[in-house]
DNA sequence: ACGGTTCCATACGGGGGCGTATGGAAGGAG
DNA sequence: CTCCTTCCATACGCCCCCGTATGGAACCGT
């Protein structure tokens, strides 16, 4: 077995921590004790607790946010991009989890900014989709938010209560609501 | 000043903890400094931290989830009241405060039941409105998963990019949309 | 006013997470 | 092989929160 760990390895058990327990499970000594290491290691990769949450929320955006979106680029029409990014995005819990994580701990001045970065890039790229629809400029931004509520809404109820967000054809219905003429 | 506390003087310093700073904030010792006592006072009110959290949730459940129903039937029309409880609900800040709170610490065993019985009792509610406005049982349902979430998404948007969301007109889209026939 | 009950302050031990210091092992360069 | 750098284990002190024990103050009935 390998004695040494990079930075990476670090980040990678904190990323599941993360996802299991939220912010506050990204703590150095019960993730020591579950990679097999002591907190030296910790503290000779990163000077702080913080400073592993930051690399690894980092990490996280760099390479999850955009993967999502060149995914669903692959879609032809705009439309099947909307609806694509919606069951992608519903469908990994992994990723949804780490989402939720960051809602729940918005005031953590590590999550702030990158859930910030996050928000925007999302809702901007709604916007974008909205607009490819065909919606004017103003009218796209709204529905793109509303869309990004949705989509919100629906992870913290799959989440807090799946039975009541796992219905049938939710997903076609929330599709056509939330593309719906005025 | 009065030396002696009630079991709703703690109860009332918890919520405001809560709100604050979440369900890790209800901590007995922050607390007792605060309200100018010592832990002896809670320990004496509550075997435990659990029984104060647990007791400060109940009743903030059964002060509050009804009494915004109850308010909101005050509207004569069904599409009337759908828009005073979207109104209501994203206006009142503190009441989504707790409601966020409880969503970010959903796997507390304390937490779960009451965030399960606030849930299906809005849906439920939600679910009569769109009944009563003209949908069949089955369609109504999901429209009120589908507004529920947009309330949810919406709150957790207020909460982490406020001027996204803060968009002349997004109540009214919202409703507009939410209420579009298929 | 006095005796019992209700309430609470103080003091203590425990556990868990943070961060530091230090000695030493593992790996690479020569 | 040797030396130097890189990495990490151990041990320590600190803070914060939980929960318990105990003596005593405040309140109430009579």
């Amino acid at each position: 077995m390998r004695k040494r760990r990079t930075k990476d390895d670090w980040t990678d058990i904190a990323l599941r921590a993360l996802v299991e327990g939220g912010v506050a499970a990204v703590a150095v000594e019960p993730l020591a004790a579950r990679i097999g290491a002591t907190k030296g290691s910790a503290y000779w990769h990163f000077p702080n607790r913080d400073a592993l949450l930051t690399a690894t929320l980092e990490r996280w955006e760099r390479e999850h946010t955009e993967a999502v979106i060149a995914r669903v680029q692959a879609e032809p029409t705009p439309l099947g991009r909307l609806r694509r990014l919606f069951a992608v995005a519903l469908e990994d819990s992994r990723d949804n989890a780490v989402e939720l994580a960051l809602l729940a701990a918005k005031d953590d001045p590590a999550v702030a900014p990158v859930l910030r970065r996050v928000t925007d890039r999302r809702v901007d790229y709604l916007t974008d989709l909205f607009h490819d629809i065909g919606f004017p400029d103003d009218a796209a931004r709204g529905r793109a938010v509303l869309a990004y509520s949705a989509y919100l809404g629906q992870a913290q109820l799959l989440a807090a209560a799946p039975d009541l967000v796992r219905r049938r054809g939710l997903l076609d219905d929330t599709l056509a609501v939330v593309t719906a003429r005025g």
